[in-house]
DNA sequence: GGATCGTGCGCAATCGTTTGTCCAAATATC
DNA sequence: GATATTTGGACAAACGATTGCGCACGATCC
């Protein structure tokens, strides 16, 4: 239905490629003003717009972009997609959103349609460490950039210092007298739990406490952390606070605390990580790092975009790292007089 | 990078177009059962996946399917999208998603830029009634499904019944002995608001009560709904509870109540509507109407791809509207005993 | 042994754009 | 007035897959 360059040729009197260069505002054409009036007047009026398949088969790009993440049900996934997508707008860029439910199989499927599709580039934010897929896009030179976790650090990457953000959380606790301090840690193979506890765990040697393992207890990442929680009090040295990987599993720990008649935070001190628009929801309020997600996916999309030309005009050296900086947002669940 | 048919085609020798029909199960070749062992063997060796650039300019679409929300930060689109994704990709299409902050030049635009692409269809969350682009997706007969709002009866559609859902939570709080209820309405301009005030008008008529313009208040969907309830409750005849035309904007009734230290529920019952996550962590927990809003992606995703391959058929007539039921949970926000 | 039929593929056009090359007419140069 | 240059575009070959049609060759029929 839409115009095709043949039929605007006929109607203006020139030949298809002709009306192609002024379109693409070719500077090597050379076409009498008349013609090059005429022509963009037809182009108004009909709202030509180049047909993507034709064009994207030729040129061998789609003008589409890929984002991965474990699931957009997360917030902290929701956003960084939001701002992803806000950038690659800008950019005339449209971008495809899948969930890998950290299900690999799945990721490979997803992967290969994306490739298939002819994907621009592709924004991680589900990589886990050595993951398979990072390693499959660096194979095949597709732009890629991870965001919030990475694979391992030869990849473009944004993110927050995640060691700092749970030294931040931990210092904070030890201030305010804490001593027996627990972790809900996340899985193992994912870079953002481990410089999580990394950070947990020299906050406190440097506050002379030596880490306890059976105060460190892991969660899955989506998992409520509610049964971890549980062990963790019902374990006979019971802590007086908890540092949690993340605000999802700080809600399982809620839930724990509430299940066993714990007030927080005069029973049980409890932090966060990321701030979802929950943490300042719940009650007592959650102490929290805060993460510009919505950040990471524009600064993402633009170093994405950057590769891209980058790569396309055979320069490199674009900057290859971003790191933001994590802020504590001190609330109830930490601080009695925030309640 | 990718393998094409051609080298296939050279690799196995036979003729690029055999190789295309093996690979499709064109019923109508013929070929020897070992010329098509050979040929298959070479494509599971090599993992060759057609082009999605050339398959789509030669067959005039693309696998792929739109989603338009007001924003997905919102977990209810969020959850919607979620399930149009996992539709879409066990039948082998991806998603590309795209927020429209209520903004109708943008949705233009990304309309433009999906119709380029060639989008197979869409799915329109962020309908209002009587939209354009609505209107301009049936002009250009692109495959479209309307999720939890429409423009107006004549497209594909699914949701939940709107005035029955606000009739049963204003019938709750009937129930419960409130004579005073406010209604905290959305926008005019979409179906979903317009509908919700119709069933809360309803029940207040069938207990014989005469709804009160005084106590309607519009609320901008996704604004806070806060200063709206502050003008509520600052008005000369308070109410005693508010239906909300959503989680939102009951989040903002909360605010309210509690900057002017009204006790939810005994000073102020609260309803709202969606369900999103949140609700049942607010404290206290909020009353609402729950929305299955996973399953209104994956409805309407099948009912799309249904629609597409009735279009190419020639059929028609399939299933145009899937009416959900709404299901009241009742919470702490409106009933003391479940606190 | 010639006509007919079925088998097993090959040929070539097509989808809509892009882009390197080429060419006729007009103008400029000597 | 013949040659060189510029102007203003046209031609055609890609990009990779799909699909209607055609065509050899061998087997079968009478």
């Amino acid at each position: 239905m839409p115009i095709t360059l043949k039929e605007l040729a006929a109607q203006s009197g020139v030949h298809p490629s002709t009306v192609s260069r002024i379109v693409n505002d070719d500077p090597g054409l050379r076409v009498s003003p008349e013609t090059r009036a005429r022509v963009k007047r037809l182009l108004k009026k009909t709202g030509y717009r180049p047909d993507g398949m034709a064009r994207g088969l030729k040129l061998r790009q789609s003008f589409v972009l890929g984002v991965l993440v474990p699931d957009v049900l997360n917030p902290l996934f929701a956003a960084i997609f939001r701002g992803v997508e806000d950038a690659a707008l800008q950019k005339g860029y449209t971008v495809i959103l899948s969930s890998t439910d950290g299900n690999q199989d799945r990721e490979r499927e997803i992967l290969l349609a994306l490739q298939s599709r002819m994907i621009d580039g592709v924004v991680v934010a589900s990589a886990s460490l050595r993951d398979a897929s990072v390693r499959w896009l660096r194979e095949r030179d597709i732009p890629h950039v991870l965001v919030n976790r990475y694979s391992d650090q030869k990849d473009y990457f944004v993110g927050t210092d995640d060691k700092l953000g749970a030294r931040l959380a931990t210092e904070h606790l030890l201030a305010l007298g804490h001593r027996r301090i627990a972790h809900l840690a996340g899985p193992r193979n994912i870079s953002t739990s481990v410089n999580r506890l990394r950070g947990y765990e020299e906050a406190l040697k440097a506050a002379g406490i030596e880490p306890d393992a059976a105060l460190i207890v892991e969660t899955g990442f989506v998992g409520a952390g509610v049964t971890a929680t549980h062990r963790l009090l019902e374990g006979r040295k019971r802590p007086t606070a908890v540092v949690a990987v993340n605000d999802v599993a700080a809600v399982g720990a809620y839930d724990a605390a509430e299940q066993l008649g714990l007030r927080i935070p005069q029973d049980l001190a409890i932090t966060g990580y990321n701030d979802i628009p929950m943490a300042a929801r719940l009650r007592p309020a959650l102490t929290t790092i805060h993460v510009p997600a919505q950040e990471f996916g524009r600064a993402a999309a633009r170093m994405l975009l950057e590769q891209m030309v980058a790569g396309r005009d055979g320069v490199k050296r674009v900057n290859k790292r971003i790191v933001l900086p994590p802020e504590l947002i001190v609330r109830g669940s930490t601080d009695p007089n925030r309640l």
